[in-house]
DNA sequence: GATTGTGAACGAGTTCACAGCC
DNA sequence: GGCTGTGAACTCGTTCACAATC
């Protein structure tokens, strides 16, 4: 497979490969250089073959009867998730979870630095929280505009997250991370991925009742990382 | 299809069937009687194919020509789901996120209280958060057991996300709900599921480096609720 | 006429198993 | 001998399409 026609990668392989970079990544820091499939797959909690087929995406990256060479690798998974370069965040909604989030290092350390906050409340607009000053959500078309912001992040409450989400589509922003627990309508042309914590909760309720029910002979849950995109 | 012996739903089914319910209790906060499929995979942005499939899991409840009734199926999912009761939660790392969680409305509200929070680090055990006072993680068996927990919250650093872990299923726990960026070692007898900001924020680049790559005619993510189960 | 419920067709994702290469 | 890369088989999930029912 070659670099210059953009290969198709399955969308289930695509959620796999940031755990398998995370793991990489603890193994750079502790000075490993190589890695088997059967040693990421142990790792990553899947089978060896899956690990295998989803490198095989990237390119034939491995070396027969060796293995696969840490470094190499992490640069190849960065490059096909678009993460030899920065996004900027927007946060719309400066709520209790959203401020946390402009806080939050994890953002910026993992190359997404938050640029910006807005709300529609004037008690809000104004304020200040680490370095960033509360904008109104009116702004966001200049904000995106001006500070070049790829990924808006929808901290609202339910009954504000759809025209939280228009303002940001008609900003021209393409991809939204949204907290807030509602289905967003959105254009086919928008990625949406949902964090919702009620739905995760609601999810465990099912197999901890079948667990209990079938006197705790229950296979588990499938484990996969998520939210929702669209 | 029977009540009597337990219905082998779909995993995939499943992680839709929160979402189903929380658009159902908004129709019924407004006062809708009835949906058909039609109507719920509009707003569930499925297909009306899927959402009769999925509701079949359930049993028998529509009506042919006539549709579904509101309040008779968000009764059918909150059984299914195993939401007829409430489940006790424990969040294991008082730092900023845990604390959150724990004064957080939305756990309660639906269903699963947190009875307890508890921390490693003597400097933080015996604060109080919200009605809760920080406990020392080795009480976590007491915790668990005087207040019949069914349910961990994983919020420490991704050092230490092992250890809580570990703690947790010494205790008794079977679900977890993990927000530490590091894949959990545990067995398949417990439910894991992942809440990762960094790793959503990576898909979303994926599908945006894309995007921008192609001139923007990329097909984008699906769109699912999640997290990672195990 | 409208809408469900569901086999059957289809498609996506996973796993197997082995040829190919170091 | 060890490990990758990958067609082929298989499993799981989605969608179609239509008979059954109101």
């Amino acid at each position: 497979m070659t670099q210059l026609q953009r290969r198709k990668i399955p969308d289930a392989a695509i959620a796999r490969l940031p755990i398998y970079l995370q793991i990489l990544n603890n193994l750079a820091a502790t000075n490993v250089l190589r890695f088997s499939s059967d040693e990421l797959a142990a790792l990553a909690g899947v089978n060896a073959a899956k690990v295998r087929k989803d490198l095989s995406y990237l390119g034939s990256y491995g070396t027969r009867g060796v293995g696969y060479e840490v470094t190499y690798l992490i640069h190849q998974i960065k490059r096909e998730l678009g993460l030899m370069r920065e996004w900027n965040v927007v946060v719309v909604g400066a709520g209790n979870l959203g401020c946390a989030l402009a806080k939050f290092d994890g953002f910026l350390s993992r190359g997404f630095p938050v640029v910006g906050i807005v709300d529609n409340d004037p008690k809000k607009i104004g304020r200040t929280t680490s370095s960033l000053t509360v904008g109104d959500v009116g702004d966001l078309k200049n904000i995106v505009r001006d500070e070049k912001v790829n990924i808006g992040v929808i901290t609202t409450s339910s009954a504000a997250a759809q025209s939280a989400a228009d303002a940001l589509i008609d900003a021209g922003i393409t991809s939204i991370l949204n907290f807030a627990p509602v289905v967003l309508a959105t254009p086919s042309s928008v990625s949406v991925r949902n964090v919702d914590l009620g739905v995760e909760l609601q999810i465990l309720s099912y197999y901890e009742q079948m667990r209990i029910e079938s006197g705790s002979k229950v296979q588990s849950a499938p484990q996969l990382n998520s939210v929702g995109a669209r």
